[in-house]
RNA sequence: GCCGGCGUAGCUCAGUUUGGUAGAGCAUCGCUUUUGUAAAGCGAUGGUCGCAGGUUCGACUCCUGUCGCCGGCUCCA
């Protein structure tokens, strides 16, 4: 006799079985319509196969494509494209039967296949729709997934003598990971007689099910992720429960790439990056330039509010600063190469000194700096091997990679009390890194980029306030801007890691700070575990755009090492000197990946006090070019950003190109206007007339409106 | 950095398959028009076809290298 299973629904009902049941078995008995809607089933929390047996009391939900509460469920979707990359597999070795499958996961709003092609016939872009009238009939056939196990030894015996090694690593991978998991397939259809895929599943009850599947793109991609493995080639798609929620998909992709914040860049003129100047270093036009302009008087406003000092530091320093600090030879791979001094490279290339000798000696530490170090560190930070004699060292600079060694010298140029407490260094500073050349895009990953960076010195005691300073800056900022949804992760240290430098006092104290500050955010945050910096915990921004995108921008970063390193003090109250704890913070990353997700999240229609152009006068014709030009002035004498468009072309046209640019407002004036002192408002957004008000009341609407940084368009007549 | 695709006027693109040194729209300039809410008409200017080699009587077109961009992979103190 078997037990009888309870299973508990989400809404806290239960439903009484004699035996092992399964979730169609579970949506039967709630009702008809559910059943036939199911998709899978999730018992205690994990998505399973709609037939798979349910042999316990358990928490059991019907996955279908709608939740209760009308929204897509992700569970779904992973159902869905989940059993649509098998398809694609199916239907993609039909049309290149030598075709080797791997590896063939869901995706966040996609799936892919990776898979090993003969090199004689490679996949192109132009079997896509092959593929597609295949995976559309293995949909129209609506053939059943089935699921079944196979011991290991006859599975494993299969799949070798199918002669797929991919395959085979695998299941010795799954074997690895748990070895008690047994080994499963899906059929597409019937076992032995369709096409059949080595996989943990779960997956739809039927292909038909899949409203809508599509081939999407191309990739490279190795095995293992290793590039001195097998090259694969990774065929991404997606699918869809309908095809009306695949046109959306596709609509929301197009509304993305016309935000591209590239594409804007160019049309707008807001930025250039030009060949001949380097890759991944940004050019600011005009435009572009009164956007960062703003954005730094704005900052700047709320940090003198805050009681940061301003200071300016050079973009070069010298290489034993970074020695000093540490991030120099160790991060060497991700900086732009030192500049050596002219003479120490004439002398080197005579004395014909070898490229390795040469990087050696120009990663060298002398002897005193060595024994600095040691000595602050309390431990062997620099290695015998790197000691050189001072007539072997090379001396050389840096671009900077980062402010902080450059604010810690500042800081340590003369002496503070503990009443001094805290200082807050704060530089728009610009630094270098060298990025692969693959990763760069655009503004938002780039060589050469100027923090909003601040770094604070404070005692231990007052972490907690500054950390939540630091927090407080960053929601009005981004408030301001409309911003509003982001979340924050607190970075915490590994419990295992013994990478971390401190004591597990401070940590504590340093990691208790963090979360306290990020709760009182009033936004989700999450901890990650082994998230935080060798030196401290931290606190990363993301930051979601208006339709749904999130992007990392800037950091909070609690730090214990650099003060050690500089050997910085200050004098405490027992008049005995202490270390201060550092803090780094750049809110918004930096004013290239900002801007970049400015115009993005606004489309390139900045709020007035942002836009590079607020005003533009359009006169009707020549007649009232010249009232055109006073309406200007006076619009400029209250600090605005007008033009005149007096051009020869039709209002109409003046109107398209204006819009076009996305201008805030467009004050159109003709004879009318012109002898009552009026102004014709057209509001960018609103497609028509506005209606005419006086040229004053217009000017001290929109002087306010900049003043106050709003963020929406409110001048109305 | 790796794999694939792509580089033609300031911008968006055609022409390259089948080698005979380029074409459109917008922008710019000029003329006509004097205009009331998303482009009036006509004309002109503008390109050593990313760069460097090679093949050829002849290369934007074919080959090699190189630089850059895009999509992925990898990476991001």
């Amino acid at each position: 006799m078997s037990k009888p299973v309870t299973i508990t629904l989400p809404d806290g009902k239960t439903l009484a079985f004699d035996g092992p049941t399964t979730g169609l078995q579970v949506a039967e008995k709630i009702g008809a319509r559910l059943a036939k809607d199911a998709l899978g089933v999730k018992v205690d929390g994990e998505l399973r196969d709609l037939t798979a047996p349910i042999t316990h009391d358990a928490k059991v939900s019907i996955v279908t494509y709608k939740g209760r509460d009308g929204t897509i469920s992700t569970d779904a979707l992973y159902l869905v494209r989940h059993s649509a990359a098998h398809i694609m597999a199916e239907a993609i070795q039909r049309v290149v039967p030598e075709a080797q499958l791997v590896y063939g996961p869901p995706l966040e709003d996609k799936f892919y296949y990776d898979i090993k092609f003969p090199d004689n016939r490679p996949l192109r872009e132009g079997d896509f729709a092959k593929i597609e009238e295949e995976m559309k009939k293995i949909v129209a056939e609506d053939r059943k997934f089935t699921r079944y196990e196979q011991a290991r030894e006859a599975c494993m015996t299969r799949l070798a003598s199918e002669g797929n090694k991919y395959k085979v690593d695998n299941a010795e991978r799954a074997i690895k990971a748990d070895p008690n998991a047994a080994l499963s397939f899906y059929a597409t259809g019937e076992p032995g007689k369709n096409f059949e895929d080595l996989c943990r599943g779960p997956h739809v009850p039927s292909t038909g099910r899949i409203g809508a599947i599509k081939v999407l793109s191309l990739a490279s991609s190795f095995w293992h992720g290793d590039e001195n493995s097998d090259r694969l080639t990774r065929v991404y798609g997606t699918a869809f429960a309908t095809q009306a929620e695949m046109d959306a998909y596709f609509a929301l992709k197009e509304e993305a790439a016309k935000r591209d914040h590239r594409v804007l860049g160019k049309q707008l003129h807001l930025f250039h990056i030009d060949e001949a100047v380097g890759q991944g270093l940004i050019l600011w036009t005009p435009n572009g330039g009164i956007v960062r302009d703003q954005l730094q008087r704005f900052i700047s406003e709320e940090l003198v509010k805050q009681g940061y000092f301003q200071v300016f530091t050079p973009h070069i320093g010298r290489l034993e600063l970074y020695k000093t600090s540490g991030h120099f030879p160790y991060y060497k791979e991700s900086q732009f190469a030192p500049v050596i001094e002219r003479e120490a490279l004439e002398e080197l290339s005579k004395s014909g000194c070898s490229c390795s000798e040469m990087m050696h000696r120009v990663e060298g530490v002398s002897a005193r700096l060595a024994a600095t170090i040691n000595e602050r560190t309390a431990k062997q930070t620099i290695t015998p091997d790197r000691v050189l004699a001072d007539d072997k060292l090379i001396e050389g600079f840096m671009l900077k990679p980062m402010n902080c060694p450059h604010h810690i010298k500042i800081f340590n140029s003369r002496a503070y009390s503990y009443r001094d407490l805290p200082i807050r260094l704060a530089e728009f500073g610009t630094v270098y890194r060298w990025e692969q050349s693959g990763e760069l895009n655009g503004m938002t990953r780039v060589r050469g980029f100027t923090q909003d960076d601040a770094h604070l010195f404070c005692t231990e005691d007052q972490v907690a306030a500054e950390v939540l300073g630091c927090l407080s800056l960053v929601k009005i900022v981004l408030g301001t801007l409309n911003m509003n949804n982001y979340r924050v992760r607190v970075g915490l240290r590994d419990p295992d890691g013994k990478k971390y430098t401190g004591t597990a006092a401070q940590w504590d104290k340093a990691e208790a700070a963090c979360r306290d500050a990020a709760k009182t955010l009033g936004v989700p945050f999450s901890e990650e575990p082994g998230e935080a910096a060798f030196y401290g915990p931290k606190i990363d921004f993301v930051v979601k755009d208006v339709i749904g995108r999130e992007w990392q921008l800037g950091t909070v970063q609690v730090d214990y090492q650099l003060p050690v390193r500089f050997g910085l003090s200050y004098t405490g109250s027992d008049n005995k000197p202490h270390t201060p704890v550092m803090i780094h913070r750049a809110p918004f990353g930096s004013m290239e990946r900002f801007t970049g997700v400015l115009i993005e999240h606004f489309a390139g229609a900045f709020p007035t006090w942002l836009s590079p152009e607020q005003v533009r006068v359009l006169p009707i014709s020549e007649k009232t070019n010249d009232y055109a030009q006073k309406v200007a002035a006076t619009l400029r004498a209250k600090g605005i950003r007008a033009t005149v468009d007096d051009g020869n072309d039709r209002v109409q046209g003046k109107i398209k190109v204006a819009a076009e640019a996305k201008i805030p407002y467009m004050a159109i004036v003709g004879p009318r206007d012109a002898e009552q002192g009026m102004v014709s408002l057209r509001i960018r957004g609103v497609e028509k007339d506005a209606g005419a008000m006086p040229l004053a009341t217009f000017a001290d609407a929109i002087a306010a409106e900049v003043a106050e940084r709003r963020a929406v368009l409110g001048v109305k007549p």
